[in-house]
DNA sequence: GCCAACGTTGGC
DNA sequence: GCCAACGTTGGC
């Protein structure tokens, strides 16, 4: 249980992850053991190097579902990985997501964290909503050509997508 | 399914 | 180091 006091009270960071929902949904998420799943596949330097450097415990990541008809925020979750660690399916011949570069060095240059789901929205809070809304004119997320699949999201941008999203603690 | 935008690879 | 070719992402 998260008090509301906490809100405002702990300092924290907000991402974005994107995933496709038939991959990984937050449904998906929340249904696991503990809520919890490891954010794996990453394959993107940017990306990998926001979650090796910058994502910390605690953070807060707005799981985003792309490739869809409707586009948008479906939930949120908790960094609880202590520390970023070595994405394993980067050596796993069988995953979607081996990499033979870091098969052949025997060490993977990938990295994962653990991410609980916290609260579903009550609203989602759609891609043609955030673009309506001037507040959000200049969110990464509608930067033209942006395909990062890890990235942060500002403070005041965090606060609007809580706004609407009404997650359900 | 299309395709713009971007990232990666590899020959030179 | 350059850059053409190729692969991927992701909205539409």
């Amino acid at each position: 249980m998260y008090l509301l006091a906490t809100v405002d009270s702990i300092s924290r960071s907000y991402w974005l992850f994107k995933s496709e929902p038939q991959e990984f949904s937050y449904a998906d998420l929340a249904g696991a053991p503990d809520s919890t799943a490891r954010w794996d596949g990453i394959r993107n330097y940017q990306a990998r190097n926001f979650l090796r450097d910058e994502v910390k415990k605690g953070d807060w990541v707005f799981i985003y579902h792309s490739s869809i008809k409707e586009p948008g925020v479906f939930g949120l979750g908790e960094i609880v990985s202590e520390q970023p660690y070595a994405d394993p399916t980067a050596l796993d011949a069988r995953s979607p997501y081996f990499d033979p570069v870091s098969f052949n060095k025997g060490i993977s240059r990938w990295v994962s964290v653990d991410v609980k789901a916290i609260a579903p929205f009550k609203n989602s809070v759609l891609l043609r909503e955030i673009k309506a809304s001037p507040a959000m004119k200049d969110f990464l997320l509608l930067k033209k050509g942006n395909r990062l699949s890890v990235f942060p999201v500002m403070e005041n941008y965090a606060k609007w997508i809580l706004a609407q999203g009404k997650p359900d603690f």
